[in-house]
DNA sequence: ATTGGCTGATAAATCGATTTATTGTAAAGA
DNA sequence: TCTTTACAATAAATCGATTTATCAGCCAAT
């Protein structure tokens, strides 16, 4: 009992294979092919549940209905969030996803764009590292559907989906000098990517403002927490006079609590805390830790919104559209009494 | 500048598409094909940077190198960590993944493996759930390589990875019995999966052996944490004398933790705590929770070699092989002073 | 009687590879 | 001299679909 084709059918009707596909491809009426033949191979196919080999369909057509999903790394909650959201709009519109994780490694995209491309993949979904501005850039030169998000190229013309880093950022530092916080550091991970550049300006932004001067640490990302937790725990114990710390990401919040535990400090009693991305190990901290959460379902909504227009408009007349989203900051925990 | 083909190498260098084929896929030795003329091929096709077409190639070896990967959920911590290092065992050894998110949805489920096998993916890696046992075993009758993981289904015979679940759960109860507490809950996902239910007896074995007294609370699953949360804070309510609870998943313990903080009790001061599955969560929770942790890389590996093994030996001497993995239980938070 | 249009269906080409069967030559063996 | 054998490369078949071009029959119009 193996698989049959469109040639076993056509056969055990007697009818050309040319016909079936016309059919089953909904242009029976276009061929002007008879009712009753329509019928007669309607149910047959349905009977013996042939479906069509989607390799041939493709080889031939050229779409896949796959789209390629990108991310620094799929295991970190919220890229997990935002590629579930869009597996299930994916698959209501009949898309499939293959995705990876990027590591934010330039030479790994590179390889992984040229396999999904090699896959014939229908569009793509990418969190960009650096760096790989040609490599999208010939992407769209093809003619292949790309949306960005999390992050944008700003060299590459595309579409792409992002949240306001730069007044979120802002305005979550704003909160901790309202509360009167005076050496507010802000911890992050050493990144060129617009949305980390952003962050960092907005926290800029605001203590300048505020006339406060900066307190930055920049980590370079490993894969080994610890090499994460070494450097703030240095950082932290130079600068004791902080009195607050903005997190830049949520790995590096998780890091930091790490090592606010470890050292013994009381939150918010020795340190205030805030983080970018709202998380469950921030709600649970005791106490609570404030967190911009980054709206994923929109996130979501909108990249695969943005993708299936340009897969299904071949004449684009937009050139490319941007989105971005608002966050939510999360306030948590007593928020200090003796404020200014 | 579209892409070319086979035949554009050929013509190219007044050669035959054979030929070309039969260079490129390494078999020129045993073809005799002369060494000038390889190296000629292999040169221009690297000059060119010509890649087969993937689709044409599956097409007619009836290979897709694409591994389906059906998780519970990829946005739950456990199946995105055990997904990132599939993915990358996979990309070495030249495999592609498609993944999908079941819901423990027994239809879906029946929809994406018929969606796999459409796409002609070359092995599947399944957590799978309840009912699916016939689609399983038409799908290894059909002689697909299958490896199930988190679960099995005793129904049909499989390769496997699993870890120890009656064991951990017995020696994580245990450890609760003999730092004296009493009334011992157990909190879990009402479940018949085979993960689960050895979890439930290892639960049960524990207190019977002790003689005391089951406390079980078993929720119905819910994309909604309300809807967790909601039984849980009524079970608690209703059992005041509890005075350790013990949770099935993380994500039932992520729940379970918030029902805590909102009802203000203290840990382990009114109830100590353990949990299946290690997490940030229970880490930096103060004071930071015991838990199981399942040996994610050890996992990933054994699911993968398990698989590849079966893709590349034709021959199938061994039957089935299931893998049982140890756990490490993670004993945190001071431990109770007045213990009997 | 020939052309043209319409209907209903099909033969053949195509997508881009792999695999099988075949060809042509030159050297070796009978 | 004629047949083998080895060598080097190729033509053609195949995978399973879609798409283009073609055909056969029939009726109306020129």
């Amino acid at each position: 009992m193996k698989k049959l084709s469109i040639v076993d059918i056509a056969n055990h009707l007697n009818v050309s294979k040319t016909t079936i596909s016309f059919i089953l491809n909904g242009r029976a009426q276009e061929k002007r092919i008879g009712k009753e033949l329509v019928e007669r191979v309607q149910k047959f196919v349905e009977e013996v549940g042939y479906k069509p080999n989607s390799l041939a369909k493709s080889l031939r057509t050229g779409k896949s209905n796959i789209i390629g999903l990108m991310v620094e790394d799929i295991s970190n909650p919220f890229f997990a969030s935002i590629a579930r959201l869009i597996e299930d709009r994916a698959y209501k519109n009949g898309y499939k996803i293959i995705y990876c994780s990027t590591d934010n490694d330039t030479a790994k995209t590179r390889d992984l764009i040229s396999m999904f491309r090699d896959r014939h993949v229908d569009g793509y979904i990418i969190a960009p590292p650096e760096g790989i501005e040609e490599d999208i850039a010939s992407l769209i030169k093809d003619g292949m559907p790309v949306v960005l998000f999390d992050r944008h190229l700003p060299k590459v013309n595309t579409d792409y989906v992002e949240i306001d880093n730069r007044f979120s950022s802002y305005n979550a530092t704003m909160h901790l000098v309202q509360q009167g916080y005076k050496n507010i550091a802000y911890i992050t991970f050493a990144s060129n990517q617009t949305q980390m550049q952003a962050r960092l300006h907005g926290y800029k932004d605001a203590l300048d403002e505020s006339g406060l001067k900066h307190y930055i640490q920049e980590i370079v990302f490993s894969p080994d927490e610890e090499l994460i937790m070494g450097p703030i725990k240095t950082f932290l114990k130079k600068h004791k006079n902080l009195d607050a710390i903005f997190f830049g990401t949520n790995h590096v919040g998780t890091c930091g609590l790490k090592v606010i535990n470890s050292l013994g400090l009381k939150v918010p009693g020795d340190l205030a805390l805030v983080s970018f991305d709202d998380y469950d190990v921030f709600k649970l901290f005791s106490p609570p830790v404030s967190a911009i959460a980054q709206p994923i379902e929109a996130i979501a909504d909108s990249v695969i919104t943005v993708l299936l227009n340009k897969l299904n408009t071949s004449s684009q007349h937009i050139s490319s559209q941007s989105i971005i989203l608002k966050t939510d900051f999360n306030i948590r925990g007593s928020s200090k009494s003796n404020s200014v």
